[in-house]
This record gives C-alpha cells, sequence and structure tokens, in this order.
DNA sequence: CATTGACTTTACCCTTAGGGTAAGGTGTAA
DNA sequence: TTACACCTTACCCTAAGGGTAAAGTCAATG
C-alpha cells in the first residue's frame, strides 16, 4: 500500500488533487485506516490514475471521466464513443481559435496602420428612411430561444405556402418584427411577416414611417455593433424610438452557402424628440 | 442616459454580467441614482461594451481587459501588444489542441483494433540488473523547480569542464541521483553526476547494486508510467526500494533536436523484502 | 522511552465569469 | 390605486483544485 505521498510522487500529481479525487469518489483509496484517516492507494490504483490523466489531457471534465470510469463493462465501447465526440469538439475548438487568430492579425495589421481596432464600426451606415405603407401577410407568436432557428424556417415556409396557395403577390423579402427586446418567460414576441400585394385575411397594415436603416453584411453575431450606431446616430440627431424593432432578410438564409453572404437590413422606427427643432 | 435593461438589450449582454462589471469596475454606468441604486448607462459606453466584448472573444481575461483599458492615453501601443501576445498564445494553443487530436485518433485506432488505450504501457519494459559500483564525478545541491532545466546545463557543463581540465576519462553519459522525491521549500535534493575512471576530489563511489531498469524514449511527460510499470513488477516480483533513484541521459538533451529522440535511463534501487521467497 | 521532523488529516478561504433565485424597492401606465 | 415590469442587493453555486492553519500520526533518532 502506497501513502498518499508516495502515491502523489510516482504518478507525479498533488496530494491535494488526490483528496479532491476522493472527495468527488473519482479515485478513491482502496484502503482508509478507519482510526487515522490516512488514505492508502493500491499500487493498482496507479494505472487508474495514469488512465485518468490521459482523459484528462484530452480535456476530458473529472465528471465525464468519472462516468466513463464507472461504465465497467462497456467501457471500451463508451470509451471510443465519447473520443470520437471529445475529438470533434477540439477540432471545432482548433477552427474557433484559428478564426480568433485571424481576427486578431487582421487587428494588429489596423493598429499598425493606425487605425483603431474599432474603425469597422465607422463602415457601418445608418440612414434616415421614410418607409412607404406595406401589407404585411404576418404571423405572430412567443418564440422560446432553443426554438428559434427552427421558428425561422418553420413560419415563413407557413407563410410563402399561403402566398402560394391564394396565388398572392410578394412584394419584398421576407422580415421579423420584434415586438420585445428580449426573452420573457414565453419566450420572444416575434412577428414573421411577408410584404403582399393583396389585402385578405391573415394580412395587416404595416407602417412604421420614419426609420433608422442600416445593413449587415454577414454574421449575425455582430448585430450589436448595428443596434450600437443606430442608437449613436439617434442620440446625437435627437431621435427617440418609436415602434418594435424589425429585419429584412435581403438574401435567403436558407439558401446561402457562407454566412458571410447573408444580408440583413435592420430598421429602428423613430421619431423626432420633443423639445428638439 | 439608458437603464441597464436597454443598455443590456441593445449590446446583448445579461443584466448580470453588467453588475459584475460594474463590481469589478470594468465598465462602471456612467450615472448611478444615489436613492434608487439604479444604474444609468450613456449611449458612449455601448463602444466601450463592444470593445471589451472584443477583446473577450479574443480570449482575453477581464483582469487584462481592465488594465488594457485603464491604459487610456498608450492604449494602441499596449494594446498592439497585448494582441500579440495573445495572438502567440492562441497559436500555442492551437498547436496542443492538434497534437491531443492527433493522440486521440492513435486511441481511437487502437480502440478498433480491440487494443486498450492503455495499451502503451505494455512496450514499457522492467529489467532487474545488477549494477556494477562506479566512480562518479558529481555535484549535489537543492534546485528550485524554476531553475531546474537551467540547472542541468549549468551543472553538466561545470562537471563536463571539470573533467577537461583535469583530463578525467569519460566511462558513461551524465545522470541525476533523485536524493528526495519531492519539491521541498529549499528544492530538489539533486545530485548531478558524471561516471569517470579516476578517484581524485570531488567524486565518490556509487554501488547501487540491484536495480529496475527501464528506458524512456521521448518525452519526459510520460515519466510517470515508468515510475508505474517499475512499481508494479516491484510489487508482484517482492521487491522494494532501497535507494535513490537515478537517471542516465543517454542522449545528449542539449544536442537532440525533437523531443521524441531523447533517450533516459531509470534506475530504480531495489532490494528484496524479507519473507518472500 | 521520548522527542523530532516529516507526513497526514480536516477545515476554511480563494480563484473566473458570471447564473439563479429571493426579498424587497421603483417607475409608469391604465 | 394598483398592476406589472423593472431594478436593487444578498446569498449560494459552478470546476478543479491551490494555499494555509491547526491538529493528529508515523517512523527514526538519541
Amino acid at each position: 500500500m502506497l501513502s498518499i505521498g508516495e502515491f502523489s510522487n510516482i504518478c507525479k500529481v498533488s496530494t491535494k488533487t488526490l483528496r479532491y479525487y476522493a472527495e468527488i469518489e473519482l479515485i478513491i483509496p482502496d484502503e482508509i485506516n478507519t482510526e487515522t484517516g490516512y488514505r492508502y492507494y493500491s499500487v493498482k490504483q496507479l494505472e487508474t490514475m495514469l488512465f485518468i490523466n490521459r482523459l484528462k489531457s484530452y480535456n476530458f471534465s473529472l465528471k465525464e471521466i468519472k462516468t466513463i470510469l464507472e461504465s465497467e463493462e462497456l467501457l471500451d465501447e463508451k470509451l471510443y464513443l465519447a473520443l470520437t465526440k471529445k475529438k470533434r469538439e477540439i477540432e471545432k475548438q482548433v477552427q474557433e481559435f484559428k478564426s480568433k487568430s485571424d481576427e486578431i492579425n487582421n487587428d494588429i495589421e489596423n493598429l499598425k496602420k493606425g487605425k483603431s481596432i474599432m474603425s469597422y464600426l465607422e463602415s457601418i451606415d445608418v440612414q434616415l428612411v421614410e418607409v412607404a405603407k406595406m401589407c404585411l401577410l404576418f404571423s405572430r407568436k412567443m418564440v422560446h430561444e432553443y426554438e428559434i432557428s427552427k421558428e425561422y424556417g418553420n413560419s415563413f415556409s407557413e407563410l410563402l405556402k399561403r402566398i402560394q396557395h391564394d396565388n398572392l403577390t410578394m412584394l419584398a423579402p421576407p422580415m421579423v418584427l420584434f415586438h420585445s427586446a428580449e426573452f420573457s418567460q414565453f419566450g420572444l414576441d416575434m412577428e414573421f411577416a411577408i410584404p403582399v400585394k393583396e389585402y385578405v385575411a391573415g394580412t395587416r397594415d404595416f407602417s412604421p414611417r420614419l426609420c433608422l436603416k442600416s445593413t449587415l453584411y454577414g454574421s449575425y453575431s455582430d448585430i450589436s455593433s448595428i443596434y450600437i450606431k443606430q442608437r449613436e446616430w439617434a442620440e446625437k440627431e435627437g431621435y427617440e424610438s418609436n415602434n418594435a424593432l424589425y429585419e429584412v432578410y435581403v438574401t435567403d438564409p436558407s439558401q446561402v452557402e457562407k454566412e458571410s453572404e447573408l444580408i440583413t437590413e435592420i430598421y429602428y422606427p423613430v421619431k423626432k424628440k420633443r423639445g428638439v427643432k
């Protein structure tokens, strides 16, 4: 039997770690003196520790390692699945890290040229536009976060089916109106809509009037910079929010191959602030 | 002025996070109502938040971001250095992740063949050998962890200088004896030594007698598996530790290009346990 | 046999970047 | 006035241990 110190020295794992692992029942000393509480490990446990370290080096969490260790009989099958999954995770991470690295490089180049790394903000343009009244075929619902991307597909395909079935005339690309800015308990209050020519059941008038309009090229993850630019513009020019924000999907997300080809117009309905010239 | 909720919605950062950032003074609301404690952010702070998010996406810690933000005047210089450093970190990580991925692949292949992922242990061989008495030119000292790799170079080059100066005859590659298994407050008790033919001042007899001998090919990071195999062997055959462990550097680490070309012999002095046949 | 020094135990606090929840105060529109 | 949405602080939780203290234990030494 090996004391915790000996075990620690042999497998190069701190005693602190060994005590922690015993606590979470990842590897429990084969023998514990009931009087003194001293932990004694068997030589056999050295290999277990080696196995744990190997999985740890593959970025498995201790919880994951524990479930693998506990699966006695099917260990190799479980291990195979776990390794395959972990490999995919790691490869995804590698991709992410590489793009981060590219972005950093880009910023570094900008800095060398004396440009701020936030200079991309200047390329976002905000226009004040008057949007004409239109007739929307719409479908408004509360959508939960986890079903949001599914709901895009569902709702628009429903609307498009309706358009085809009733032989309606699409006047503009599909759009979504956000009647709430955030997820409540019931989800997000979204209105999926397509401008059509004919006034029929299930359509309504929509007249946003004055709007700030910006165009987002590429990934949706940069959306906040658009919101920010619009806010800044409004603040500077003395406008304030007037209605629910909406977006127009100029390119069809389901038809676009690369995220970078997406084009989305962001409309922020505003009105002149009272007391501002 | 924007309430915390508005600010949160615009830049897509949770209110919880905003409160936390205020607490650690990363971004403090421009105005705080002294009566109600309500936080109000300025539109200008939206861009700061965007900047923070960008750095966060590059894996900067909040502490790092804070120091960057605090460097007002030299911001661009500091930023440049920080980005360059972070890029190197990320690229290093990518390399590490890639080798992990390769190792996982290797394990997966083994599993497919029905071999355990720990099967590499079987290729470590442990031999019981009788080591002849030798005369060591030695230098024993307490070495701290942070100076250990430096100390390898220093100590051996001193010993080699001595050998050259005194015209001694080297009989075997350099070695290190570990008189303590772990770092104490004063470091690790290491004896750097080279077997020589001549008995002169600064030499001593060394007679380990029976030893378990294993050879480590490649990186030192796999050392614990060797220790473990030797322990297992000793346990199985009824031997126990008899003296300080030592290593022989068959290849000169300073001359070897790739880690994988390193060859190190691990000697574990043992004796037969009493009461075992 | 007693003492010393190395080893071990439990217990408590700390780390990152917030998430979750509760209890209670605030703002505003009907 | 009353809802109801929004805001506040306070407390506990996460993962994987590191650091430290106070106290108990082991083995070798004198």
